[in-house]
RNA sequence: GGGCGAAUGGCGGAACUGGUAGACGCGUUGGACUCAAAAUCCAAUAGUAGUAAUACUGUGAGAGUUCGAUUCUCUCUUUGCCCA
């Protein structure tokens, strides 16, 4: 018996889909659309298992909508600027084009040979100037419509990648690739005003119904929306200085109101400048990290003025005014009135500066309540509130308070949002050029439409600390309409690229802007987004505003979300090895005959120390390469592997014997696929099966339904099914034809999971090229018996063959004749029957 | 500290809308084939008791709703992710 030859049979069916075309996609008005889209990858080499899984995951959905007659849209591109290749390029001297132009081509071919069914027609590389061409016309377009600025900002400096990190590329006050302490600096830098759409971007969420909650919960907090108000202080101290603006949610504590604490940038630190030790004190601020994590974590400190603000509804009262390392000059107005009482970061201030702490709020049914280490933030009643006493809080009292503030003039309602604008300046050269220049006022003007694309010079010094573009004064210098410029050298956030990449697809060759609003029209949105959770908030929320951000002004747009269903997958984990001196090793360096003792494979004396299971890493060495196990196992193996053992969303364990079986499996399918073959051909001609036909119209629904789910997994559970079944059926005398027809629909089921043996498979059942997703024949789906489970007391005592639709009367009277049920209903009486038609009936019984 | 999840055999995991818990795979055990091994095939496999039929227990812990709870409600424990 032949075995399955995976290795000629996979290269076969590449081949083909590659000269044909396959998956060649145009416009269709006539034909509903399907955009199937995963998350480009970034090519930092080689494919890894997680693009493996993730790839697979959006392939499997595209060939079955294809299959049930979809025009799919499904690309494939490369998210190719970054500092990695900055970083490669320094370290193995060489520029990072050709070191990002060789690593595509590598992972091309790799993605190539896991028999994906991407338009690689449509391929598009963020880092070619054909691609950012386009987006600079909109980093201008955005500028025209105001939606582009330029402000001088406090930023997370990272001093070993002389570069300003977003803030979540600062984990732990440190950079995420460096490892080193973020300081703060102030630089100008290029903006993009996503503040403006906060409420647009949040009621958006709304209809986002084939999004998991969770991503939108994330998004919706991160856009934190609050609901407040803005209270002017009246201050003395200083004649230049009459009040200062604040914004709190809490406007129902300010009778415990006992310091007012100001951002060190706030405008009246200007009194201060001159003053050494707030000068002192300021630098030490800036050794503090920019991100909210950072600042709370931070040690509070202040730096007492010797202002005094006024209690706006007790005029007697005066409090100090500090400034202080906790407050934000972009949050609110840079200044907060602190209540220690009802905040745990106000009474550690408090407590530190000998500050008075007036508990306003109690919580009901308390009698000694105070106040001493822990503020209280939750509900409860106003106490030594004068005319606030006994309002509930919280929501009865804000709202009164509110009232009060604004109906004497002192205070205005104000809704708040978190999300902060996106600072897109990076000081780096392997990024998008900024399509701007100065001149000699420092005044930028926009570079013309004609001169794009402003390419990236190619020549260039990477081993200058810094921005080499800075140093590039050929490149810099420019001259337009004969007045002399210099150009800005910034480069664009990456997540540039990334937030507009789904609309490029889309008409990936339009030369003259960077999409074809017709075929935006056609295709977008994208039905299917697939990916990891780690974009849930910021590639997900930039992309969202960028179709905002572009449709704002434009009535030609349909859209205005992107992504219509996301679904987020799971990590691939492995265990961790490491050995005597606590260095990682990976798995190819250890062996184990039981799967528990692990030893070192160059020194079986060495035992390894096992870890956890952690998702794939290079740092911990616990990775597996794709392209390895496809040489050894082939494409649609890894293909069933990676699906089969975890549901996608969540993390799945590689696996070696997991892996093996799979292979098994397809080895298994081969030799039943022959028999079958052979059944065929035999000239047997008896009477249908009807339990083939039932089954496999059960497995086709079965199959769909978990479809479209995504339960994956169950699927893979279904075929092995499908083969316990068939391989002791086809052993039966049966209609050839019959079987025939059966197969075919087993096979068409089989094709989105393990496309290269369905197709062969299919070649040789000689039933023609077309596939089609086989229809479910839902009158046959009834059964004409059933297994009625018997239970006595909601106990179950047995489980007997009955018609369908049989009555709860004639039940009754089968059971009877049950000896076992007879046993027990000796000399016992009916008090009660539960009777679920077709499923159960239950006795109660005394 | 807050938000959102999760917890089912030795392991990964199934279970429709509250109705047979443990599908399917791995592993393990026994058997067949073989000089032997690998591969392959067959059988068993939640636990306890029993030769067996069978009985009892069992979905992190405890309570509740219900004729009936892995599924719904409450409390707790552990754990993951995100935010602080």
């Amino acid at each position: 018996m032949s075995r399955y030859n995976f290795k000629t049979i996979e290269k076969k069916w590449q081949i083909y889909w590659e000269e044909k075309k396959f998956f060649k996609t145009k416009v269709e008005k006539n034909k509903k659309k399907f955009y199937c889209l995963e998350m480009f990858p970034y090519p930092s080499g080689k494919i890894h298992m997680g693009h493996v899984r993730n790839y697979t995951i959006g392939d499997v959905l595209a060939r079955f909508k294809i299959m049930q007659g979809y025009n799919v849209l499904h690309p494939m591109g490369w998210d190719s600027f970054g500092m990695p290749a900055e970083n490669a390029a320094r370290e193995n001297n060489l520029d990072p084009k050709s070191w990002t132009e060789s690593n595509i081509s590598t992972m091309k071919s790799q993605l190539k040979k896991l028999g994906l069914s991407i338009d690689w027609d449509r391929e598009i590389s963020t880092c070619s100037p054909e691609y950012y061409k386009h987006q600079q016309k909109f980093f201008l377009e955005l500028f025209d419509k105001g939606l582009v600025f330029r402000k001088e900002n406090y930023v997370n400096w990272d001093p070993i990648e002389q570069t300003v990190l977003a803030n979540e590329q600062v984990i732990d006050g440190k950079g995420w690739r460096s490892g080193v302490t973020v300081e703060r600096k102030k630089l100008n830098q290029w903006f993009f005003n996503i503040s403006k759409f906060s409420e647009d971007l949040l009621k958006g969420l709304n209809q986002l119904d084939n999004w998991p909650n969770k991503v939108k919960i994330m998004q919706k907090n991160w856009i934190g929306k609050s609901f407040g108000c803005e209270i002017d202080f009246k201050i003395e101290g200083n004649n230049s200085i009459d009040k200062i603006k604040c914004y709190t949610t809490r406007p129902d504590t300010l009778f415990g109101f006992s310091f007012l604490a100001l951002s060190v940038d706030h405008p009246i630190s200007k009194f201060y400048e001159n003053n050494d030790e707030f000068i002192k004190f300021k630098k030490e601020c800036s050794k503090t990290g920019t991100t909210e994590e950072s600042i709370a974590s931070a040690e509070k400190m202040g730096f007492k003025t010797n202002l005094l603000a006024i209690n706006p509804l007790n005029k007697k009262i005066k409090v100090p005014v500090f400034f202080a390392n906790f407050v934000l000059m972009d949050y609110g107005f840079g200044a907060v009135f602190g209540c220690p009482a009802h905040d745990q970061r106000d009474l550690d201030f408090a407590i530190k500066y000998d500050l008075k702490v007036t508990p306003v709020v109690k919580p009901e049914n308390v009698k000694d309540f105070k106040i001493e280490k822990e503020a209280y933030t939750g509900p409860g009643i106003i106490i030594n509130s004068d005319f606030l006493n006994n309002l509930k809080v919280p929501d009865e009292s804000i709202k009164q308070t509110i009232d009060y503030l604004e109906k004497n003039n002192l205070g205005k309602k104000k809704i708040n949002y978190r999300l902060k604008d996106w600072g897109i300046s990076r000081q780096r050269y392997w990024g998008c050029p900024i399509p701007i220049a100065y001149d000699e006022n420092n005044k930028p003007i926009k570079i013309p439409l004609k001169d794009l694309p402003v390419k990236l010079p190619e020549k260039i010094d990477l081993n200058s600390k810094g921005n080499p573009l800075d140093f590039n004064e050929k490149w810099k210098n420019i001259s337009i309409n004969g007045k002399n410029y210099v150009r800005e050298t910034d480069t664009l956030d990456t997540f540039v690229d990334s937030s507009w990449y789904f609309l490029r697809f889309c008409s990936p060759k339009e030369i003259n802007y960077g999409f074809n609003q017709e075929e935006i029209n056609y295709w977008m949105p994208v039905d299917q987004y697939i990916g990891g959770v780690e974009h849930a908030i910021l590639h997900l929320l930039y992309s969202r505003f960028f179709m905002q951000a572009l449709s704002f002004k434009n009535d030609k747009f349909n859209e205005t979300e992107p992504f219509k269903g996301l679904f987020t997958q799971g990590m691939v984990c492995h265990e961790t090895y490491k050995d005597k001196n606590n260095n990682w090793l990976s798995p190819n360096q250890v062996y184990s005959e039981d799967g528990k003792n692990f030893y070192k494979k160059n020194d079986p004396s060495e035992k390894i120390i096992v870890g956890a299971n952690e998702s794939m890493s290079k740092s911990k060495k616990n990775t597996i390469d794709p392209e390895m196990i496809i040489e050894n196992f082939g494409a649609d193996a890894v293909r069933i592997f990676i699906l089969s053992d975890s549901p996608p969303e969540k993390d799945v364990q590689w696996s070696d014997q997991g892996m093996l079986a799979s292979y098994k499996f397809l080895q298994k399918l081969w030799a039943l696929h022959l028999k079958i073959i052979e059944k065929i051909n035999s000239n047997e001609d008896t009477k249908n099966s009807e339990k083939l036909d039932k089954f496999t119209n059960r497995l086709i629904d079965k199959v769909t339904k978990n479809l479209n789910n995504f339960h994956y997994n169950v699927i893979i559970a279904n075929f092995y099914e499908m083969y316990n079944f068939l391989i002791k059926e086809v052993e039966k005398p049966i209609d050839k034809k019959n079987l025939k027809n059966n197969y075919k629909k087993i096979l068409f089921l089989l094709s989105p999971f393990i496309p290269h043996f369905s197709s062969e498979c299919l070649e040789n059942l000689n039933e023609g090229k077309s596939i089609n997703w086989p229809e479910v024949n839902e009158s046959e789906l009834i059964e004409d018996v059933f297994k009625c489970v018997v239970q006595i007391n909601g106990k179950k005592r047995a489980i007997i063959d009955a018609k369908i639709n049989i009555t709860e009367k004639e039940m009754l009277e089968q059971i009877k004749n049950n000896s076992s049920i007879k046993k027990i209903m000796t000399n016992k009486t009916i008090k009660k029957t539960i009777f679920i038609p077709n499923r159960l009936i239950n006795l109660i019984i005394i």
